[in-house]
RNA sequence: GGGCGAAUAGCUCAGCGGUUCAGAGCGCCUGCCUUACACGCAGGAUGUCGGGGGUUCGAAUCCCUCUUCGCCCACCA
């Protein structure tokens, strides 16, 4: 029977939250994570997927692990996304939001949050997170609301906001202005236009490289380096602006790169940050004019020609290079790659733009943060984002946080009618100073200036709460390196500078969730996963194994999204492997098992003692693993764990004695590896682990393995002499088993065995496994210690013990001539190799003693093993 | 322009100085319905560990370099 996940983890969801698992044990020591919140418009995608099942796994182990787990989860309200989405609903109707009016419009935004803002909780669900849905926070609570507002008004009142007047990135179609961050860099083909400038005394012309030429009826100068020598005649002219005419000076300034176009530039103080403060310091009284709209059209002024008014900035560039071509003034066009920047939430591409915002000074935020980085407070994992990280903390500019939109966190900044200005925890009726008439700024706040109090506002900040008490600082905070700059670094910065106390410990950042290509999955590319479909196919265990045990730390992780099958398979197939051991496992158990610690242990046979340290080993490493982020290294090992020891090996090996009278301690065993390897498993695959250990003799209903403690190794079943006999025990059946194979011997047919342990090593490894040797090699008798004749299969085992199966009929001897013969060609040219590394005067004394000691030892062994051989092929009449 | 990462079996990836380190899963080949599992069992095949140098007694593993992909950062218009 197959395992069927669809009606089991619904139920197992629903069970652990009747049980009110997820909330925090309340006298423990805390372990937290806060979820990164995703947008409240947000669908489940895979990448969300991975980033939450990896913050699931760590919570669940933790939790298991007795701490107060507290995962908290929320939404963004994510300003600019979701008015972008509203504005799109409401452009089909016809409208715009001007239409609306504010009021309504922010109605409407809270209309749609409130009907569809959870559904990407909801959908967090169904793949098992276990979240604090007690403590679910939206960015835009009221509480929530006031961190934010008393953070601003902190910051106004330290001195470290400000109004701006400079260049900002500008988004045309959003029609806000962004931060550095928010402008994304993409590589462009573009051209570069080399253009004529007449010079105003009609004495010729001065050719001006641009990639922008519908700028420059901004223009206020050209400028070149002082040291350019070409140019050294023009200083002091005047040039006149093709197509309007506007004269403006020819300047010098040292931002000019030498080697660059024609070595002069054109200054255009309003549409680009450098060129503003260019001109600041060549043209300091000059006005810096805008000539283009708020939605990137080209402006109705005296400097734009009137037939190019209105245009598109990018209608217009076309237009004007024509024109350009027309009067000869356009020198050439050269292909040019550049970086052009694009609004992270519409890919419009950004226009500079000269206006008054707000700005927080970020040095002194950042400075003790990176201090803290540098003392070790908290990590990065995988460490290798620390280069990239300083570098940035570094070279930080100041952040501008007013948007110019209607759906976020009103900026709290009010002024009077005789202009004195302050920020305000309340809204004020008068003006505090004079009484005059107030009037509150009319932007909203950067959606990163609320999530930034993430770690804190959620707990209630700036009161002090039980919660912020015991919740704050966090532990481990786990997302995407897109947003380290974005939203991590800040909330470093912000925990710091208000709690006085880092937010984490550990920055653990996931690796990205791409194509077989090696692109990123994205909706536009329609080359995503979609987990729900994942879920309703394999179940969410298997999209979650295939998370996690399908890349290492920070790795990104490649699914192909035209496979399904193939992707999820690994997931799927353990998940039923792990139902059947369940069903043998359970079909065995009585209902009263004795537990482990009352068995006897002279009753435990080798196979018992060697699953024991097998457990052991299991426990420690996935332990150890998931202590250092390692998500697929524990989750292999208990694979292996499940797969490859208890049900291949230990169960196989035990069904006999099932029947017998030291079944008892059989069970025993059994039921302590299974019950600990569900407990292993559990953080990583919830469901199933839930369902079967619910099953487990001796569980009342009340207990469940969300909340069961994690195994600890037991000292005194870390046995490595039985590891290393029951290797032994295995070799010797996988010998026979490769034999048979070999030969073609029919599965029904018997074969006598001989096994000879040389050297007077362990016999009785052989003897007391007999029964399992025999069983599992399919073999009629096996006898031990006889005389080594007939043909078989040989092997050395470490330490100088040898072991040589022989199998008696059934075997031809002309094909185990070759066959040995073969063998012992091989084991020749080995033994070569080895001896002529043990003849090397240099390796001998240079590499370390045990290394020489251990490849003595080898050589010794495998010159025995060559007498053996050569010994049989003699005694076998092989020529 | 600066920085980072990746390149290992047909595919997705582990391994990151010592020949049992050349591995896993999926796929493939050959047998098997062996008292849980064909989403399975048993047995196999497959790789000059991207190219080229170097360090070392010894390199997939360290250094340099090249090639190819990817990412991050960036005020040469």
């Amino acid at each position: 029977m197959a395992y069927d996940p669809r009606p089991v983890e619904p139920v197992i969801y629903k069970r652990w939250l009747d049980a009110g698992v997820f909330q925090p044990r309340p006298d423990a020591e805390p372990y937290v994570i806060v979820i990164p919140p995703p947008n409240v418009t947000a669908e489940l995608h895979v990448g969300h997927a991975l980033n939450n099942v990896v913050q699931d796994v760590l919570i669940r182990f933790e939790r298991m692990r007795g701490r107060a787990a507290e995962w908290l989860p929320g939404t963004d309200h994510a300003g600019i996304a979701t008015q972008n989405v509203i504005e799109k609903q409401l452009a089909a109707e016809g409208n715009t939001r001007f239409d609306l009016g504010r009021e309504a419009f922010v109605a409407r935004v809270w209309e749609f949050v409130r009907r569809t803002g959870n559904t990407i909780l909801e959908q967090l669900k169904t793949i098992g997170c276990s979240c604090d849905w007690s403590r679910t926070r939206f960015t835009l609570d009221p509480a929530y609301s006031r961190s934010v507002r008393e953070v601003f008004v902190r910051l106004w009142d330290e001195g470290l906001i400000y109004r701006g007047h400079r260049v900002i990135h500008w988004c045309p179609h959003c029609l806000t202005a962004l931060s550095d961050e928010e402008a994304e860099h993409h590589e462009t083909q573009g051209n570069l236009y080399h253009i004529k400038y007449p010079l105003d005394d009609g004495s010729g012309f001065v050719t001006v490289a641009t990639t922008r030429p519908e700028t420059m009826f901004g223009d206020i100068g050209l400028v070149f380096n002082p040291k350019d020598k070409r140019h050294a005649s023009l200083k002091g002219k005047r040039v006149k602006i093709p197509l309007s005419g506007v004269v403006i000076p020819i300047a010098t300034d040292d931002a000019v790169e030498l080697g660059f176009g024609t070595g002069l530039l054109k200054v255009t103080p309003a549409h680009d940050a450098n060129d503003f403060e260019i001109a600041n310091r060549a043209w300091p009284k000059e006005e810096k004019q805008l000539i283009m709209t708020e939605d990137g059209r080209m402006e109705k002024s005296p400097r734009v020609p009137a037939d190019l008014q209105g245009l598109d900035r990018f209608d217009a560039r076309k237009r004007i290079v024509k024109q350009l071509e027309k009067d000869g003034l356009l020198v050439k066009t050269e292909q040019h790659q550049h970086a052009v920047r694009k609004c992270y939430r519409c890919d419009t591409v950004v226009e500079p733009r000269l206006s008054d915002q707000w700005f927080v000074k970020m040095k002194p935020l950042a400075e003790p943060v990176l201090a803290a980085y540098h003392k070790g407070e908290y990590d990065l994992v995988p460490e290798r984002w620390r280069a990239s990280y300083e570098n940035w903390m570094k070279g930080m500019r100041d952040w501008n946080i007013s948007r110019q939109l209607w759906w976020g966190h009103r900026i709290p900044v009010f002024t009077c009618a005789n202009g004195h200005q302050w920020a305000d925890r309340e809204d004020p009726q008068a003006c505090r100073t004079c009484g005059a008439q107030v009037e509150q700024d009319p932007d909203v706040l950067d959606t990163w200036f609320s999530s930034w109090l993430w770690p804190f506002a959620t707990f209630g900040w700036p009161e002090q709460t039980p919660d912020l008490q015991r919740f704050y600082p966090g532990h481990t905070l786990v997302t995407a390196p897109e947003i380290l700059f974005l939203w991590v670094s800040r909330m470093l910065m912000s925990g710091y500078h208000f709690m006085g106390k880092r937010p984490f410990r550990t920055v653990y950042l996931t690796g990205t969730v791409r194509d077989t290509q090696h692109r990123k999955m994205s909706k536009s590319l329609g080359n995503g996963v979609d987990p729900r479909a994942v879920v309703k196919l394999y179940g969410a265990d298997a999209l979650r194994w295939t998370l996690i045990a399908g890349s290492s730390i920070g790795a990104d992780v490649i699914l192909d999204p035209n496979d399904l099958d193939t992707t999820f398979a690994p997931g799927r197939n353990f998940a039923n492997k792990l139902w059947n051991i369940g069903q043998f496992v359970l079909g065995q158990l009585p209902k009263q098992v004795q537990a482990l610690e009352a068995v006897d242990r002279r009753q435990l046979t080798l196979a018992d003692r060697w699953i024991l340290a097998r457990a052991s080993n299991a426990i420690a490493g996935a332990t150890a693993h998931l202590e250092n982020f390692k998500l697929d290294e524990a989750a292999k090992r208990c694979f292996e764990f499940a797969w490859n020891e208890l049900a291949d090996w230990y169960v196989e090996a035990v069904k006999p004695r099932l029947s017998s009278s030291s079944a008892s301690t059989v069970h025993a065993v059994l039921l302590y590896c299974f019950d600990a390897v569900l407990r292993l498993l559990h953080p990583v695959v919830p469901f199933i682990t839930e369902e079967l250990w619910q099953k487990l003799p001796g569980r009342t209903s009340e207990e469940l393995i969300a909340t069961a403690e994690w195994p600890t190794v037991l000292q005194q079943f870390m046995d490595s002499d039985a590891d290393v006999q029951f290797e032994r025990v295995k070799k010797s059946i996988e010998l026979i088993r490769s034999i048979r194979a070999e030969y073609r011997v029919a599965p029904k047919t018997r074969l006598k065995a001989t096994i000879v342990a040389r050297g007077g090593d362990r016999v009785e490894t052989f003897e007391g496994e007999r029964e399992t040797i025999m069983r599992l090699a399919q073999l009629e008798s096996l006898s031990l210690n006889g005389i080594q004749q007939g043909v078989g299969a040989h092997a050395v085992f470490g330490e100088g013990s040898e072991v040589v199966v022989a199998l008696e009929g059934a075997v031809d001897v002309k094909l185990e001539c070759e066959r040995l013969s073969g063998e012992l060609t091989r084991l020749e040219k080995q033994l070569g190799s080895l001896a002529a590394r043990l003849t090397n005067e240099s390796f001998v004394s240079r590499a370390p003693q045990e290394v020489v000691a251990k490849e003595r030892e080898k050589e010794k062994a495998w010159r025995d093993q060559r007498d053996v051989l050569a010994g049989k092929l003699k005694s076998l009449g092989c020529s």
